[in-house]
DNA sequence: CCAAAAGTGTTAATAGTACACCCATGC
DNA sequence: GCATGGGTGTACTATTAACACTTTTGG
């Protein structure tokens, strides 16, 4: 009776996406050894400890994987189709990069937001690079379909939490920034001017002196995102 | 190394909301064994098999449970808090109900929403009832805590797929029965002229000819949702 | 002076909110 | 005839969507 219980390993992966000024990238791990069928870019993840929660795994996983600390992980899904890590090529790596015999792997899936000039070291035996969402290439495990999951997630996540979206801005952004990225979000045309419009009515956005220079063109305006201002705008509600 | 990762079993745990024209009920299942200590009501749920995918498992479940077939089920997070499964009466009954030795145990949670009329079998070893939100009792493990965490996506999830509310009322069903079940989900007063004006914006709620019969009032009028009319609505946005 | 992106207002349509009285029925 | 809940409309406000030209700067 109880074999038929599953008894199993369980890990993280996490899609950290960042934003370059015209698109979203994800931030992707390369393992060392070379698995050429499956790509060698993947998702950072990793299998989680015995007394560990899955968010802490989350971010420590990250960290180890990438370097980057403090992140606004949100857990969204659980992805376990028995299938999974069934490829022989999976299979190989994994025996490869942890322990034998992993016969199935479920995961739980993260995603997180980060400033794509934020230094991500290359700490272990990983390095990490930012890979367009466009050029995203075939990856081990489920990775391209956990990826594809999030972005509808981020939605969602932007809309609940609206201030979550300047944590992959610059501290100083200007407007077409902010409204490239709104629109590499929701993947559609928005409205310049009605935008604008938005923007001002956002007390935690606010306007600095400074300009840009240099640019071959009238010199926008930076903006900040005050978050002294966004948590006192919310304990009012 | 490789003893530091965790090898666990999982679960399935099943929040299934019903609506009995007063309030928000879930339905819980009654343990054969006495565990006082921590309760003997609670969530339908149960460890997933060697070859089985987490969803399909939690329809399985919750079918074994307590006999009711293609719910709507939405998964919504992972519990992982490596003490969720610590406290010796819920240890004492996993070994009993399960195996010995089970050390830890992570449970993905899933949301139904049923109607209440809707017959749950008694099939196995357990008996389910309905249990008002207000009078939930002590639960072991999390349980408490999972059912909490799925009020608000519920919210999230009829704001997102309003036809699923429909899952909650019978076939037939009054303005008000709706109305109050709005307001049980939303935990706020709605004003029910508003509230008409909005069902009838919705092209998907038809009004039927039949009314209420012996209600010592003005008789109200029975509406159903049309699913036909609901999709044809969504696939021309 | 030209190319390139920044910045700026008005109007119309839609959705949401507030609010109070008469109607039908059983007892 | 009275208690109980069913059903109805209007006016105000807030939000969203559509739409085009002038400004600044570097080259």
């Amino acid at each position: 009776m109880s074999q038929q219980f599953i008894h199993t390993f369980l890990s993280v992966d996490c899609v950290v996406l960042g934003f370059d000024n015209e698109q979203l990238n994800a931030l992707l791990v390369k393992r060392d050894v070379s698995v050429e069928e499956a790509g060698s870019l993947k998702l950072p993840g990793s299998l989680i400890y015995d007394q560990e929660d899955v968010d802490d795994a989350a971010s420590r996983v990250l960290f180890e994987l990438t370097g980057i600390k403090k992140m606004p992980l949100r857990q969204f899904r659980c992805f376990a189709s028995p299938n999974r890590a069934s490829r022989a090529e999976d299979r190989k790596w994994l025996n490869q990069a942890y322990q034998p015999n992993i016969n199935r792997l479920i995961t739980v899936a993260y995603i997180a937001l980060c400033k794509i000039d934020r230094k991500h070291h290359n700490i272990s035996k990983y390095s990490s690079e930012w890979c367009p969402l466009k050029k995203i290439p075939q990856m081990p495990f489920d990775h391209n379909e956990i990826l594809l999951a999030s972005l509808g997630e981020i939605q969602k996540w932007v809309e609940m939490e609206p201030s979550i979206i300047f944590d992959l801005l610059p501290q100083k952004f200007t407007i077409s920034q902010l409204h490239r990225l709104y629109e590499s979000i929701y993947a559609k045309k928005i409205d310049i001017r009605n935008f604008h419009k938005k923007v001002a009515a956002m007390p935690q956005v606010v306007a600095l002196e400074e300009r840009e220079v240099g640019v071959a063109h009238r010199a926008a305006r930076f903006y900040k995102f005050d978050k002294k201002g966004y948590s006192k705008l919310k304990n009012n509600l």
